[in-house]
DNA sequence: CGCGCGATTGAGTAATTTCAAATCTAGTGG
DNA sequence: CCACTAGATTTGAAATTACTCAATCGCGCG
């Protein structure tokens, strides 16, 4: 945060009275289809993926949250919706979480608090418009290269199966592009 | 803006006066790829679609903007990177103009004013999610029976063609869909 | 009347999926 | 340390889907 908007110490540690630290095992599911949502969840340490299934059994990722990123069902929690998707630890993963209230309490007294959050969901706003062109413009193999050089850490953690459900392919597909 | 934040009179004009207002006819191109963007677009009246072209003269639209949305490249307006889309209009426009440098002027003075872009931005993210997990999980058909319905009244605004670039499929493939 | 744009149709081709089987790998218990 | 197993990955072959390229159709407008 720090970076985005400059905290005092005094702002930083208020800020940070609002968050819990929550440990999960890896395999652990923090929000299920149809939970009620009212956090959301920065990551400290570790992997995550916010999912669904279709009809067949078939698992389409909407994101892979590493560390320093956030995470949650968002159309959950802010429509109060029940929850579209699911979100799973892929490894052993530490959080802090802070709920919808908190985050619209510090947004009234902190302005600071409220402009980086603006500016982080206008960032994650031009990478998912950035993602819908790559579905639109490019073929598997062309998006499978791009997150490649965007995330590469990202291939030594998660199975290629998981990949593929990314990008938006068959694992069978994934494995047959000559890479 | 009203609806999301409620403004006095004098707030109100206050934020009007940043906006000035421009028309365009059909087919004006009020972006084109490679400019510098400083400025984002409410749309009045009218029709545009934010798109661009590959090396095979091929059209992916990632935006269509009707009545009381906002358009702009949102990445370039941001990072002040050269603009990557081409942003034309369909119909007849007419656009209310807000520059960068006056919503940061009036996020710093107005905290609802912030409030309300914040709220934008976020629904524009959450509809984002929403397109490509169609994108990822849906077939040409639903994705396109899904656009129907929410945008019913786009369907006789555009043509088919245009709808299909922003499907993500030929128009031949679109045109086959039994709908 | 004919032009031009959009929409449709047809045929062949390329890419991806499905289903099945084989192979590889990491972690576990003996 | 080794054998075993479950999960992950790769490979094969057939079927499906969407694409490309080309031709045709329909219609509004000058």
């Amino acid at each position: 945060m720090n970076e985005m908007v400059e905290l005092t110490d005094e702002e930083f540690g208020y800020i940070a009275s609002h968050f819990k630290v929550r440990k999960f095992r890896k395999h652990a599911i923090i929000c299920h289809p149809g939970d009620l949502v009212t956090t959301e969840y920065f990551v400290v340490k570790g992997l995550l993926k916010t999912s669904v299934m279709d009809d067949h059994g078939k698992e389409y990722i909407l994101q892979f949250a590493m560390e320093n990123w956030w995470v949650s069902d968002y159309n959950a929690l802010h429509s109060h919706e029940p929850a579209e998707f699911s979100i799973a630890c892929l490894e052993d993963t530490v959080l802090l979480v802070l709920s919808i209230a908190d985050r619209q309490k510090l947004s009234a007294e902190l302005h600071k608090f409220e402009t980086f959050f603006s500016l982080k969901t206008t960032s994650g706003f031009i990478n998912l418009q950035k993602r819908v062109m790559a579905l639109l413009k490019n073929d598997a193999h062309s998006r499978y290269k791009q997150l490649f050089a965007q995330y590469p850490t990202l291939f030594q953690r998660v199975p290629k199966s998981l990949i593929a459900a990314y990008l938006g392919v068959t694992r069978e597909t994934l494995s047959r592009l000559s890479l």
